[in-house]
DNA sequence: AAATGGATTGCCCAAACGTACAATAGATAG
DNA sequence: CTATCTATTGTACGTTTGGGCAATCCATTT
């Protein structure tokens, strides 16, 4: 029988004591090295590259969180399988874990059973999502592409979050007054509201503007 | 040697395997029950009053989140000792969890001693509050003490965030146009900002209101 | 080449905004 | 009791906002 070794990559000693637990029964699985942050895992690999089959890791961590390990190995050109174990099933969250090469990503209530599947299958290369991420995921693209601004009216916006005067922005921006005024109706459209206040409460809940 | 029957409430398994891992090694703590939720631990509270010594549980939870829990824990006036664990280190989860009726907060990432001291600790009926916690707590108070707003000024506020125009504002709450915008200038000098918009970012970020 | 559509801008205007000056009434402090 | 402070409101004024109408320019389509 095929065996796996593992690195698993978690701040937390309950999260990694109950992960090594829970791989015990699996005898398909090897629990080899453990870091309790980006930087150490980084380390660890670095070292021996051939050393894993698979990273499973947390995103947030102290010093390195995963997402910004995720992007140096691929800035390194270390290829491993990785797989994301999270609380939040925030979209934000999901959606930059693949983006920086997550091969999987697994919700940290997932039942036993299914860790070990996922953790099987993407230690053989395979790329494993819950459903219930993916209709999170979906739910994400469709919101955002209904109020889709265009990069200027986004700069606009992010603008109006300050608290710049329309003649302050259009100064800034290197456009006339009217214009601004014009990407602030189109906005105004694109997130159904009607005033500058309500469009930063709405920029902010939807996470449009970087603050 | 006296020994204390605890009650684990925590909805990943993840965590509740590696709580369990962790007390092995202390036999002065039995691992008594353990529930997935607050509506589970509830029932099993019911069912036998003084069946536990301690209540370790966690904060974010499906059906019935940890603080609901507590607070209907007090209701019914029960009383058990409580020792909330949770991952964040946000101000509003562990003044509400203290608020509630906790007797003393960890953070997850606390070293394997520091929990087994904590848990026998609170079990023994003391209160227990990491210096990290109490400093976040105290940094919230001071915050929300400079920018302290009167009760009305934060309805004044909440509308504007709305989208509420100073005129409605004014109906709504049955005083005139000029005092909501009495209750503006106040509320821009005391927020250090010039406008609804900024005031808007301000109000949101902070979280001086509900959204 | 002609047409269509989006982006930019100017002019204009009513409404809303932010604020200064000031008056009134109620509460609190001395 | 008097004085001070705070909350409320009125009048007024300059500024900003949001939007209607329309001209211009540029790119893509036909």
């Amino acid at each position: 029988m095929e065996q796996y070794r593992i690195l698993i990559v978690d701040d937390h000693p309950i999260v990694r004591e109950g992960l090594k637990l829970i791989f015990e029964t699996e005898k398909s699985i090897i629990i080899e090295d453990e870091a309790s942050n980006g930087a150490e895992a980084l380390a660890l690999v670095l070292a021996e590259t051939n050393k894993f089959d698979l990273i499973l890791l947390d995103i947030s961590m102290p010093v390195m969180d995963g997402i910004t390990f995720l992007e140096q190995l691929k800035d390194r050109g270390i290829s491993i399988n990785t797989m994301v174990l999270t609380t939040s099933d925030d979209a934000d969250d999901i959606q930059a874990a693949l983006q920086a090469g997550a091969k999987s990503v697994l919700l940290k209530d997932a039942a036993r059973k299914e860790m070990i599947q996922t953790v099987l299958r993407t230690a053989k290369g395979e790329s494993v999502l819950q459903p219930e991420l993916q209709h999170i995921l979906q739910a994400k693209r469709k919101l955002q592409q209904d109020s889709l601004l265009t990069p200027k009216e986004l700069s606009v916006l992010g603008r109006i979050v300050k608290g710049s005067a329309s003649k302050e922005i259009a100064l800034d921006m290197g456009i006339s007054e009217r214009t601004v005024k014009a990407h602030l109706s189109s906005i105004y459209q694109k997130l159904d509201v009607g005033s500058r206040a309500e469009a930063v409460a709405c920029a902010i809940v939807r996470k449009l503007v970087t603050y």
